[in-house]
DNA sequence: TATATTTGCAACCGATTAGTTTCTTAATTA
DNA sequence: TAATTAAGAAACTAATCGGTTGCAAATATA
């Protein structure tokens, strides 16, 4: 099984259920109130997000609080940042014709 | 069929066609040969990469060149901001907690 | 004009995915 | 202690995915 955080991300249910958690830890219950699934399903989808160490658990009785693991997000950003340099060269590339014909003007 | 760009990102050779694109404009061709399919599943890849905006073609003659649309890769970046949100104030926290303790030391 | 090259599309195949229902285990509470 | 509640695991299903082979269309070249 691919596990990684790309796959994570790929579905819209897990993306929901990955801004749910980042502003407090829920239980697998509560997650599954916000959705059109089955409390299973959603729990599939945190397993899969504990597989990948986007999610950690903390146990309180018989009740299982998930949480964001705000470290792993980051590795999303580190890959951007290839495509961050490329964009940015580019804006600085119009930035400098901008300036050039502002200079003509003058 | 779902087309979103998280969807797109989602398989490693597409995201290996990404990072080979954003350097040059290449032809299905000379993508195949980066990797260990066949030009028909490079294709296939790459029909869904144009569909999602990702990707632009240029017909020169019977080549295609594709290229990478550099400005839907931000919506990615957009995403994040959510998330870097967390991390930064985390941060803050932290640089916080900190300074204080440095001013306790004096 | 006949042949070769570049490409996309359709049909098919096995594996994976996202969901369901059913069941078990463990903790709480009446 | 018995009933209830929270959660995960297993088995199943329909749909999708990533790949293949075979084909057709368009362009380039001999």
């Amino acid at each position: 099984m691919r596990r990684d955080i790309f796959q994570a991300i790929a579905d819209p249910t897990r993306r929901a259920i990955i801004a749910l958690i980042a502003l407090q830890p829920m239980t697998p219950n509560a997650i599954a109130e916000n959705f059109h699934t089955t409390r299973q399903a959603v729990s599939k989808h945190l397993r899969m997000l504990t597989e990948c160490d986007l999610v950690k658990q903390e146990y309180q009785g018989r009740e299982i609080y998930y949480s964001l693991e705000i470290e792993k997000m980051k590795e999303i950003d580190q890959w951007l940042d290839q495509y961050r340099k490329i964009w940015e060269s580019r804006f600085n590339q119009l930035d400098q014709v901008l300036s050039t014909l502002k200079k003509q003007k003058k």
